[in-house]
DNA sequence: TTAGGTGCAAATTCTTTGCACCCTG
DNA sequence: CAGGGTGCAAAGAATTTGCACCTAA
């Protein structure tokens, strides 16, 4: 699905807006970058969001795609999707738990809850496949992370976790 | 935390049983393999089951941690944690939403739900770290792969995505 | 016995980095 | 004009694969 072309422009400024704010370049790259990933929910890869771009900017290199992008969830404008931003990690634990995940270093942490074990799933998702678990993933920041207060940079992703 | 070893023990003859349904042989590597994940909630990445299936069995090779963790996989008998079990992917939504993700191929669909979008979380977990934001995930299996009803196989990952 | 499983080493694929030049602020 | 940003090419990691030998059933 596409998203509208007047919400992506807003999300734009939001961008700019932001960068300065954090004292980071506005470039034409980073402009587009934001522009392709914010005008989809495909949750694309770094490999798709370059190849989009480089219809606008040819001379794009995929090394600027994923800084860029990395960038962008420094300043949490965008979301990397899988429980960590590192290797796979494997699960075990069958009774039923939720996770809490840090988006600055990937930690997770199982916590439990009866309420959230037994959420109600609208019907319309039957119609993507069929459901065979349910869990709550809780995003945000972990203690030590929050005390390190990594100022945003525009690097990529640095090796670390638990 | 470690898991109570009653509970390992009983999980480790879930174990034989699913893999003797299926077909698929119950060798030494494999059941130290399912032991040490099933010992433990800390998510561990391949390296890590790597290092303590060593200590038993010196001589394993770490791609048959690799195949067996996805053949436990395939069996439903482990998680692969991370939404897609391929690249990092950007998701730049910011409209709550939800995700229904599936464990064969990764595929991933957003769905919405204003009742999902405001749960409450147990206060415990205000102790792991800030709280960002709070999803839903469904896993289950998509449609397509559903019919392709890909019979369990003991191989790694294939590609292929959406 | 025998098909499936394993270890090894090599190949892939994905991601990051070093560096010289370029452009935004 | 200065310092961050970019492209390129090369390095690094993580993961997978081909193959010959081994072993559970």
């Amino acid at each position: 699905m596409r998203i509208n072309k007047d919400n992506t422009a807003k999300r734009l400024l939001e961008f700019e807006n932001v960068c300065r704010n954090a004292g980071v370049k506005v470039t034409h790259q980073r402009r587009e970058i934001f522009r392709e990933v914010a005008a989809t929910d495909e949750h694309p890869d770094v490999e798709s969001v370059y190849k989009r771009v480089k219809v606008r900017i040819p001379e794009i290199s995929l090394d600027t795609v994923y800084r860029t992008l990395w960038m962008l969830h420094d300043l949490g404008l965008v979301v990397a999707l899988g429980v960590s931003q590192e290797r796979v990690r494997f699960d075990a634990n069958t009774s039923k738990h939720h996770h809490f995940v840090c988006t600055q270093c990937g930690m997770t942490r199982d916590f439990y809850s009866d309420d959230l074990d037994n959420l109600k799933i609208p019907d319309q998702v039957r119609s993507i496949g069929r459901i065979d678990a349910t869990q709550v993933e809780v995003r945000g920041m972990c203690l030590k992370c929050i005390q390190k207060k990594q100022p945003p940079t525009c690097a990529s992703r640095k090796k670390e976790s638990t």
